[in-house]
DNA sequence: GACTAACCGAGACGGTACGTCCCGTCTTAAG
DNA sequence: CTTAAGACGGGACGTACCGTCTCGGTTAGTC
């Protein structure tokens, strides 16, 4: 869903300037956009989100203050970008047919993103998300949409392949097993490597 | 001056008004004490977490600055004790035999927390806990601990009895259900009335 | 390249847009130089020195900063040709052969100027002209030095008809008007319509 | 004049804090007060007038921007109090009984004055006041005030042991001769030393 | 008629200072 | 010794202008 012609007019990214057609003036520099976003990102490894100030992203992208207010109304918006920038790792596509297997290294993978460098930014990112909606979807769509759309689509398949009992509550399913990852996070509670198989072994006997 | 016997036990313990030696000179206000505890409840339901200064609690409670720091020494520490003050609503003690029944019951009771008043409070606090270790603690304690904790003897008295199977995860199981709610919650989507029911269908068949 | 011809003559010399040499690309605009001058004159009354803001001149006059940085170099250059440009009110040529009338008739309109229209610039205008000589200079020119020369030369006749005595120092009875007037005026004390009257009375009895 | 009475409670003084009776908090502190008071002579002096800020000044002073705000309202406020602390030169009581020796020597002094230290801070001053009345006033007080008032007690005691004619202008040719010496101060022409003495012989002669 | 050079408006650029708010500490008089 | 009050030095906020720098689009004079 969602459709391209959506797309047509990407009038409405966030950083559009006001909302007219004809552009005139100096156009906004790319690279000072971008520098702003890579300091966002280092400071928010960093210092977290509570440790964020403007000034500081702007002393650290060696740029005026009013180039970043000039992009943004607030801080998780300019947040909200610098993750949606920040590149996806690129998911393997796993399908060998085995229901079970494949799940086991969705979970894994998506472990080891929460364990790795990343997952520094998704616990300094999420701190914030409860408050800011849009934060949340960013969030959402950043960390969480993707991978929840193939678990989805993964234990449907298994359901349909006979491998899942045709009572399968999918959308259930499919949550489960990044919820309890997501709650030893966000609790700080031990994320041990072999969560993933005692979750398949557990959830998908 | 200053005195020894006053660094017998560590003077600055949270809260603690009444240390081990005898005090001299005037005592600490009990009134003040909980004024501030309400008014940054108070203030926390009403501007989340990172609204909070202390200054505006101060004047909310109608206390000097100092009667504040003179008893926490950081933010965190206020608001972990005036979680804690926060009563803690008592569970309904649940043991009719059946653990799917008993599971939902705990489930349900934990949904309605989360929706009604105290989930503001939860979500505001969330925010906050992954920063701050003490108040992950501290939320750890008030809301989920307590509740685990029976969950689990729950779970276990289901496989001891044979309802479960002995190869049962005890520990998985008892947080999924938890797990699944908190992630609602925590990306705000809807946490439907069912999903109890739903929960313990799909995980306790 | 650059090319020396065009060094010949400063070609930042203030306001003068056909310079030495033979000028070829679009003529700077008559109308937008006026425009600025005529917002310059406008916003030093109506907000004083202190409140002038190239942003401001430029919005007002409909044009763009830098048509006025390529005119003028600094603030108050800008504001000494706008005064330059102020049409300096004639003044009526007197010379009756009574000395104390005509000295009391120009003084008369010099105290008019000040507290009429003009007076609102001078002291605008006065109270920066210390900081930048250029601005004495012009305020001098404008404001100032046409009448003292009259006075000056009212005067001397004077003593050289015996009018006065032969012993009076020219230069600063001449200046003793104007410096009462002007010290009046900066010190915002009452600018009465007698002291012409008075001032020839005490000073040319 | 003046009256002791409205000096019971000085409660007026520019940097008084609120306006009650009580007061309580921590005092203002004094040695604050006078190193931003020294700071901004010592900036006004070093940079004039517009280049004094409020920034500079803290820094200069080594306290907060705040300190400053919570005394005075504004850059020109603080500036009048600045002047005001700065000690006036004690004038020379002069009353040898001869008006002309007595007259010229109150010019000489305020000639010196005008040349010597002060003269820049005079300077500095006087571009402002046009623009604040209660500068102006300050001004008045601390350059201006007690000279005029010691000069016109000068000339009204010269009137009346005859050696100034009874028709004299006594407020105006006490006047004249600060408004010369401040004529040729404010347009910078040259305060030769010699002017106290043409001053006196042109106007009382 | 095409080219060229300087102009035009608009507005973004890196900066600096503004005046406000809050931090966590301190210093008072009053209890 | 605590209390309410509030000043302290510090630092970030979001805004307004500074003087400079691109933009796309005129507007002459010269080839």
């Amino acid at each position: 869903m969602g459709g391209v012609s959506s797309l047509v007019d990407g009038d409405r990214a966030p950083s559009a300037p006001p909302a007219s057609c004809a552009r005139v003036g100096r156009p906004r520099s790319e690279s000072a956009h971008q520098a702003i976003l890579d300091a966002a990102l280092e400071a928010l490894v960093e210092d977290g989100y509570a440790g964020l100030t403007i000034e500081g992203i702007a002393s650290r992208a060696r740029v005026g203050k009013a180039t970043i207010y000039r992009r943004w109304a607030s801080m998780p918006e300019l947040v909200v970008e610098a993750l949606g920038s920040h590149v996806c790792p690129d998911l393997p596509v796993v399908d060998s047919g085995d229901v079970r297997a494949d799940l086991q290294q969705v979970l894994q993978s998506a472990l080891e993103t929460m364990t790795g460098e990343d997952g520094q930014l998704m616990a300094a990112f999420a701190a914030e998300k409860s408050r800011h909606p849009e934060l949340r979807d960013e969030f959402e769509r950043v960390f969480v949409a993707e991978r929840r759309a193939r678990v989805r689509q993964l234990i449907a398949r298994g359901v349909a392949s006979g491998q899942l009992p045709a009572s399968t509550d999918v959308e259930l399913l499919a949550e489960a097993g990044f919820a309890i990852l997501w709650h030893r996070l966000s609790l700080q509670r031990p994320l041990s490597p072999d969560l993933p198989e005692r979750i398949v072994r557990q959830f998908l006997a």
